[in-house]
DNA sequence: TGTATTTTTTGAACATTGTTCATTATCTTT
DNA sequence: AAAGATAATGAACAATGTTCAAAAAATACA
């Protein structure tokens, strides 16, 4: 095959696919994870059924996809935070970005962090490391390493206090995008994760 | 109808109705959230696809049910820990032993707070409010407001501090079931869990 | 340019799911 | 024992993920 054909052809095959997960998103986020079908997506691009699974082994594939844009997204956001030189203010609106991020993106947030089937495909291909997940971890061990280096955290351990601390705004997050606050709390959903925020900053600098 | 007959006839439906909630957890616990369907309740009872659906509105009605057993559950657990008569010491307990309930059943967990399908329920029935999910919070929130009583925690709001707690063991949870340490880290979820909760009570301890 | 070969796209077909509801079976009353 | 009420049934339907032989389109070659 002539070599400036094929690189065309590599060129249309990468556009099909990101085609197929432009419209996966814009169904996903219309309808809800659910409610979004192969068929679906298939009808959204004008495309047929059988071609999507030449591009996505599965649907799991498909949000495999997405919920690595989604930490991409996340990670463009936790970039911008490198410009605040202070350690613990750095660490600190890592949070706050965090938490909006799930709060502006909860579908996406919820398919990253909640959802099996990203997950799942990375079983499917035997793939033990969620290289995602390394990822922001990573970017969050080396802010609070930060903070540690200059003296704060005293008598604690890196590694347990970071997960600590995603454990904390994850969990907000996650019973904020699961609607679990709302059958329980009278106050905003918001409001309240944003007070328990300012809970969780109090404590700490007092440590 | 006779009154004896009625009685008896409302005891049956009663024990049918929890014979199917039996059969329902056994299928869910052994193969999974997914993998439990409707036929294979029935056939695991040995009664027609169409019982169920006299004794249950649809598939979300039998997850509800199952997810206010779990609650259930925990909530004895919780009960126990009224005999720590050291509010700060039962507020520490009562974190240990949600971290340990998720730990022992890790897929009820992830049917009580993660799934959507009992929400949706809730929903589907045009309940607003969470009872499961007040009364538990209830539970952490009156502790809470125990240890506050005793001096502790000065300077912090009742409702978001207890929130904020819920959401560190919750975030912990969550990133356990949904097996999402692993792919991040080395060492052992469980391990990871206890350590990032011991860095907690540190933070608590000091204040 | 016309034909052969390779690549891409198609959509009918299959298995499995939740769900419904007319029919059948069982039990209760008279 | 017959009639009436209650309970259980499972075939049928619509929707889903997935597969794959066939058709269509693109490319290579003469």
């Amino acid at each position: 095959m002539d070599m400036r054909t094929a690189e065309r052809k590599a060129k249309e095959k990468e556009n099909l696919r990101t085609l197929i997960l432009q419209g996966a998103k814009r169904l996903f986020l219309e309808k809800g994870i659910e409610q979004t079908t192969i068929r679906g997506i298939a009808e959204e691009i004008s495309y047929s059924v059988g071609t999507v699974y030449v591009y996505f082994k599965d649907k799991n594939a498909i949000l495999h996809a997405l919920h690595s844009q989604g930490f991409s997204d996340l990670g463009g956001r936790f970039q911008v935070l490198l410009n605040v030189s202070s350690p613990m203010e750095r660490l600190r609106s890592m949070g706050r970005v965090y938490l909006q991020f799930a709060a502006e993106n909860p579908d996406m947030y919820d398919l990253m962090l909640n959802v099996k089937a990203p997950t799942e495909f990375l079983h499917s291909i035997h793939a033990e490391e969620w290289n995602e997940g390394k990822v922001t971890f990573a970017a969050l061990k080396a802010t609070v390493k930060a903070c540690m280096d200059a003296g704060h955290f005293k008598g604690h351990q890196l590694e347990p206090l970071a997960f600590m601390f995603w454990s904390v705004v994850h969990g907000m997050c996650s019973l904020m995008t699961g609607k679990r606050i709302k059958g329980v709390n009278l106050t905003e959903p918001d409001a309240i994760v944003e007070q328990a925020y300012n809970e969780l900053l109090k404590m700490m600098d007092q440590v």
